[in-house]
DNA sequence: CTAACGTTTGTCCAATCGGTCAAAAATTTG
DNA sequence: CAAATTTTTGACCGATTGGACAAACGTTAG
């Protein structure tokens, strides 16, 4: 669908990393349209014509990072299969996931941004690439559920609320600093989530016996 | 803190229910800097010039907004007490936290969008409010894990992950829906999520015999 | 050196933004 | 009714926005 790969410099492919690096900081914190392009310029330590040098027009930054955002963002689930025991691989799911809303607030923030205005640009993705992606993991989570392994829930519904459960320590992050306080806010938090989460999640999702 | 009750005319009660019911929708969708006066004038029916005659600043409207929103957000929570049985306290809190996101999803995302930006307007409540009031519920439910009525957890955490999956189908609902896919992501999503919410956490939270 | 090419910047522009203002229109009050 | 008050509007303003452009600057190849 997109061109001949185009042939870039060194300093284009630099300049363009450091314009997108800037570009994540301002887009996750102010959105789209609250972002300005002079922001992004100065946060990258350039002039606004330098920056338009590199991308034309304001949505061809935030396309690129929007691309690139998702590829990484799916890996976790990707990396989800049958191989191993369910809910080792469940659990490990839950942990790289929570990892990512440690490492990456700003790409959670940046993804929840777009989603809570409709997905306006990346609409087509979640209907086609995601979905087809989530419902192969959900028929992988009923088989384990036909074997017996786990209990018998709906996997989508499953599947939303390990996102929404990992994803809500990056994108509401100062939420649960401010709720948490000074001395449960800090670094440890992660920690504490993640020993909850496993908790949560194994527990309810383990076999009767 | 506030000064004497305005007096205002039928008219002005009116009209500024009829801009504030407006600015809810523009607001929640576009985020604060990306809505605009005249698109909030145009959805309520009147001229820019006749908006500002009723809400001076466009930050006026939203303060007024933010205020109304989080006396109901936290309506559901307030109601939590040690009164009926835990698990079952539990279970309706968890129902009534995701029929709000079924019936005021405006609000939720008004509010996601506020905490995604850095909560700028609201800080002050989280830290004081808000945490007050967790603080106290997570008291509560410290008390029922120590009478071994539910499995020993973090209390704050526990709060965190209903109001992630709950709030999660108001928020990221477009997604919700495209994974869906036409037939699953009709009206009968939230009963499927209020079922599946329900079995995560009552299982997840029994004691253990 | 010089020509070609890649990079950077100052200046400028039209559109949009939040908000003002005076005057017209509608409503309430006596 | 008429006066007083409230409501509505069109015209306007300065600031900011995304983006265009040509000229200047730097670099590299012959």
């Amino acid at each position: 669908m997109e061109g001949s790969a185009p042939r870039r410099t060194r300093i284009q492919q630099e300049k363009r990393e450091l314009i997108l690096e800037a570009a994540l900081e301002v887009f996750s914190t102010n959105g789209f349209r609250g972002s300005t392009i002079d922001q992004i310029a100065e946060a990258a330590g350039m002039s606004k014509p330098n920056l338009l040098y590199y991308f034309r027009r304001k949505e061809d930054i935030h396309e690129t990072l929007m691309e690139r955002l998702l590829a990484t963002w799916l890996a976790p689930l990707r990396e989800l299969d049958d191989i191993g025991d369910p809910l080792t691989e469940l659990r490990s799911y839950i942990r790289r996931k929570l990892e990512m809303a440690r490492d990456f607030p700003r790409e959670s923030r940046l993804f929840a941004n777009e989603i809570l205005q409709g997905a306006p640009r990346i609409m087509p993705l979640l209907e086609g690439e995601l979905k087809t992606l989530v419902d192969e993991k959900a028929a992988i989570i009923k088989g384990w559920m036909r074997a017996g392994k786990i209990v018998r829930t709906d996997p989508w519904h499953l599947i939303f609320s390990i996102w929404a459960t990992t994803q809500h320590y990056a994108d509401f992050d100062v939420q649960v600093r401010a709720v948490l306080g000074p001395d449960r806010g800090g670094d440890g938090r992660f920690e504490d989530a993640a020993r909850f989460l496993e908790q949560l999640f194994i527990e309810g999702l383990k076999p009767k016996g």
